[in-house]
DNA sequence: CGGCCGTACTG
DNA sequence: CAGTACG
DNA sequence: GCCG
């Protein structure tokens, strides 16, 4: 992001509030800094904007320091998480004579309390109209119809209404240092795995449902009716919580975990390809371990892949690796074909400390028609020849060429591995978009799956759709088949389609439901 | 009671 | 087409 | 399992 060797890339902080810390924390992350103890041999110590330059040394000093550190204030990292990019750090540099008389009174960013004001913001009835830069035709004068309220969850209240959306409200507000309801939400997101995995798709989505509201509700719960007024939370799951809360236990998750054939379905599950009903017949053929499947199984040729690497595959990759990963994408498709623009995306872009896999989104922003083709299968063929891809998954690049089928967007699913020793295969996706669909696919592939689903359930209910290829207006639909298709919104950012939904924009960070 | 997101690839 | 996958 |  930033090339700029002048620039700090080793920071630590001096006198700042825990709140605030945490906030700088995140966004040095964001900004690829790190963030040491200033006990350490450090020239760029971050300090309060209250302090001056003399209190601030005395306060070093009694650290013992030998070289004299660079000091700034952290009013650079407040106006860097405002514009969303690292600012030159030169005009907040503290010098021993100045006098640090401009510090901000305005503090217009402030981001530790963007939780206060949102919910403000939230609390107050907004105006429905949409906010669109774009077009505004005649046509769209009659959404201006749309009877839907979009409750607010007042600061401390529970939520009274049925329907929450989720993709409303910053994740990050929701589970400030550990929710208090843990024990409870780590049994329900137990059921809900198991009876995703024994194909009841419906069940599994109630209990996320239900986890969602509980992971809203800040404060301990007390008595039962509180459960049950927790919206999708009814007589079956409040009794659930409640047991849990007076038992510290469920008898039909133990029940449901001792049953044989779920622990063997759940052991299947981690096989890349292999779903509930591949799994299903898998143990009715009497399989039961992984061996019996290398051996007597029929598989097809992407379980085999992930059956090779079925270790691999279930560990979590560490942040920097997904760092290095990227970069070497990145220069391998700089040397193909310079000036694309790519952004690693999913649970990376959400800052999350380790990843599932990699998902990279390239496009020339430049909007001319390039064949993606030409440079998605070279691109592919020099990251195999380099050795980093060991495997394909999905290869569109090569299908679409033999099939005629050429859609705009290219999907690639593979397997890469850096080239140190020791390296772990890892799951990548690199994935082409037209220009035009950029937003719209950033925000698809940087999720998390319930924040889009939350998304797309609003978009319907507003007479919308919403995809990776774009949102789309005045959607008719018939049950559940569309009648018209609507027309296309302008959607030049991920800002656009908070808009046009009437929502507060939320950073990749919180949208981590 | 039906739907629970909307889409793309495999075979 | 059903099954699986992606966030 | 909850919602409309």
């Amino acid at each position: 992001m930033t090339d700029d060797i002048s620039l700090p890339t080793t920071v630590s902080f001096l006198r700042v509030g825990k709140r605030r810390l945490e906030i700088f924390q995140k966004a040095c992350i964001r900004f690829g800094l790190s963030v040491v103890n200033h006990t350490s041999h450090n020239s760029f110590i971050l300090i309060d904007d209250e302090l001056d330059f003399i209190s601030a040394s005395k306060a070093l000093k009694s650290s013992s320091f030998s070289s004299s550190p660079i000091l700034i204030r952290t009013q650079w990292l407040s106006d860097s998480i405002k514009q969303n990019k690292l600012l030159p750090h030169h005009s907040y540099i503290l010098h021993a004579n100045l006098p640090q008389s401009v510090s901000s009174v305005t503090e217009t960013c402030n981001s530790s309390n963007r939780n206060e004001t949102t919910t403000q913001g939230s609390s107050i009835k907004r105006e429905r109209s949409i906010s669109s830069s774009a077009s505004d035709t005649d046509e769209e004068s009659n959404s201006k119809k749309r009877n839907i309220e979009i409750q607010p969850i007042q600061p401390g209240d529970l939520p009274k209404t049925t329907g929450i959306w989720l993709c409303s409200e910053a994740s990050s507000s929701t589970s400030i240092n550990g929710n208090p309801n843990e024990k409870i939400i780590e049994k329900l997101k137990e059921m809900s795995k198991l009876y995703l995995i024994t194909n009841d798709k419906g069940r599994s989505i109630a209990y996320q449902k239900a986890i969602e509201a509980l992971k809203r509700c800040t404060h301990p719960i007390r008595s039962y009716e509180e459960i049950k007024a927790l919206p999708y939370v009814k007589q079956s799951l409040a009794d659930k919580i409640w047991e849990i809360i007076r038992t510290n236990g469920l008898v039909k998750l133990s029940a449901f975990q001792s049953r044989d054939d779920v622990a063997t379905l759940g052991l299947f599950a981690g096989v890349w390809g292999a779903g509930t009903e591949t799994t299903k017949q898998w143990f009715a053929q009497g399989f039961r371990t992984l061996d019996d499947l290398r051996n007597r199984a029929r598989l097809t040729r992407t379980q085999q892949i992930g059956l090779k690497y079925y270790d691999d595959f279930n560990a979590r990759i560490p942040r920097d690796e997904v760092t290095r990963i990227e970069t070497i994408v990145k220069q391998t498709a700089n040397e193909v074909v310079p000036g694309l623009v790519m952004e690693t995306c999913g649970s990376y872009r959400r800052l999350k400390p380790s990843c599932g896999d990699i998902d990279i989104l390239i496009t020339f922003k430049d909007g001319k028609r390039h064949l993606h083709e030409s440079v998605l299968s070279p691109l592919i063929d020099k990251l195999k020849a380099i050795e980093f891809l060991t495997d394909d998954l999905i290869n569109h690049s090569e299908t679409s060429s033999s099939t005629g089928n050429t859609s705009e967007q290219m999907t690639y699913f593979g397997v890469c591995r850096l080239l140190e020793p020791g390296s772990l295969h890892r799951r990548i996706d690199l994935i082409f978009i037209p220009a035009n669909e950029w937003a719209c696919s950033l925000l698809y592939f940087t999720g998390s799956a319930m924040f889009n689903r939350s998304m797309r359930r609003l978009a319907r209910r507003l007479n919308m759709s919403l995809s990776q290829h774009g949102l789309y207006n005045g959607v008719v639909r018939k049950g559940v088949e569309k009648i018209h298709t609507g027309q296309a919104l302008h959607t030049p950012t991920e800002e656009s389609i908070f808009q046009y939904l009437n929502l507060p924009y939320r950073p990749p960070e919180d949208r981590d439901h």
